[in-house]
DNA sequence: TTCATCGTTCGAGTATAGGCGAACTGTTGT
DNA sequence: ACAACAGTTCGCCTATACTCGAACGATGAA
């Protein structure tokens, strides 16, 4: 069950593009993307879904290399793993972020 | 069940990475992509699975935006709406496929 | 018209995704 | 030691993905 994450030479297309498919998870890596520094935690980042479904995404995540966790007193802290994903593929996820935006922001403004 | 295919408006970025994500759509995606002129049909393209398996990809493909279907004689030529997927998401085909050339060339060769 | 061909649809089976609550693990603070 | 907090893990459920064979529909050829 476990996966274990991959290294940079073992990160699969396939696998990137699948856990990059729900919007959910597309959300919380456009906002890590987009505010490295921020530091925000797993709860933080999804506060709409359960404990359990949010530790599912994190994992699914985490397994396809996408972002790594690092724990910082009780709380965890995922962080892209974007110098891997660059190397492996480049310009992947930049492209795949700028057509992203208008998931960070919930389709509101007219502007 | 009959999603229909989307407008150029109504392409999704999630519908587009999941269709993507599964490497046999991946690879007759790039297939198409390298030889847009040589018009192969379904079951050209997907000579290893059932006819069942092979339509349930293309349907998926279509239902996503990617392509699209022309009837030719008794083939069908599946061709990229690659127009459309430029428009709506700059940059996100070539990158994919410019990452996803391993698996066209099934790892093997040395040259 | 009759037949063969190509792809779709239908029904079914197995596997996985995505969701939850409850119980567990590890960390901090009292 | 103990309680509180943040994530993980474990069942469990429903929905969808992926696969197939059989039957169906459309097309072109004999």
């Amino acid at each position: 069950m476990n996966a274990a994450a991959p290294t940079r030479e073992q990160l699969s297309l396939p696998a990137v593009l699948e856990a990059l498919a729900n919007p959910l998870r597309l959300r919380v890596v456009a906002q890590l993307a987009a505010a490295p520094e921020a530091g925000l935690s797993c709860g933080e980042l999804l506060p709409d879904v359960s404990k359990s479904t949010a530790s599912h995404h994190w994992r699914i995540l985490r397994d396809a290399g996408i972002l790594e966790h690092r724990r910082d007193g009780r709380h965890i802290r995922p962080v892209l793993r974007r110098a891997d994903l660059d190397a492996r593929f480049p310009g992947l996820l930049d492209v795949v972020l700028a057509n992203a935006r208008e998931l960070v922001r919930p389709a509101s403004a007219t502007s």
